[in-house]
DNA sequence: TTGGAAAAATACTTTAATATCTCTTTCGAG
DNA sequence: CTCGAAAGAGATATTAAAGTATTTTTCCAA
């Protein structure tokens, strides 16, 4: 469903903002083994999401990643989006260039259903809320 | 959602059943127009299907691809499982290697009625059925 | 004021998917 | 028979994604 890149980046950012709690940081080795990810790949994500100001960095000592209260109420679709584009909410499960109601691949009108409700969960799950799952060990992001 | 190779497999077997009736053949060159598809890599991904017995297919003049009595009952599902393994009917979202309600990711909960949903559009999807609604022109391979 | 810790930048490597090419085998028609 | 049309087989090429490594910049704290 999502490129490597994108599950990384989404498993990056809610740890991040589970773990960078008022004014701390983290660093790209614990957040590497924290969604157990490899180190350098996540770093380049990281990277890129910073410059897109999906994410805050900090350098030197005391440096790391974090989360601004806006971030915090990112949904999983705009990283996402961001991300892999916007194939999957409107993509065609065939690979038709044009599909629509008036020219439907063969799964068309039922697959719609499946978009809708991919797009569904994106929109309506936040960051923030989902770092209080891990928190409450009501969800994990690693094994 | 599928790879390409899973695309093309699908699109190609559905235009050789609407294609290959009574007694007929379809060679590489129409199939690869008919749903416009990189002709040796249809070639290939035919040949691979031929092997496993999901085409039918016969060498020489006169010869090419077509759809045994049994296979026309084939199921999408059956053919996306062969080609792309299950991945996608009980795969984790964001990448964790065990994703269960008791070790849930955090969009698991969500997440598993839409691969509930696509396991049901795959598993009711039938050749034959798909082939007439392309005769009656309510579906389309291409563009 | 500088040494080291951290991310940024950039270049490079590896791997898997996608795509193409060439040669061989099969087989029907004339 | 044998010629040509078709798929089969296997080798090769290309591309994009995934992953790694190296150097540079920034900045805190002693």
């Amino acid at each position: 469903m999502f490129s490597k890149t994108c599950e990384y980046a989404i498993r990056a950012i809610i740890f991040i903002a589970q773990q960078a709690k008022d004014g701390k940081r983290v660093g790209i080795q614990t957040i590497a083994k924290g969604i157990d990810s490899p180190q350098y790949f996540i770093a380049k994500i990281l990277q890129d999401l910073s410059r897109k100001n999906f994410v805050q960095s900090a350098k030197g000592p005391n440096g790391g990643f974090y989360l601004s209260e806006q971030n915090l109420n990112l949904k999983l679709a705009d990283i996402v989006r961001e991300v892999d584009g916007n194939k999957l909410f409107d993509g065609c499960a065939l690979g038709l260039k044009e599909c629509s109601g008036e020219h439907p691949c063969p799964i068309h009108h039922q697959y719609k259903h499946v978009k809708e409700g991919v797009r569904q969960i994106l929109e309506t799950s936040v960051i923030r809320d989902m770092a209080d799952k891990l928190d409450e060990e009501l969800a994990f992001l690693k094994k």
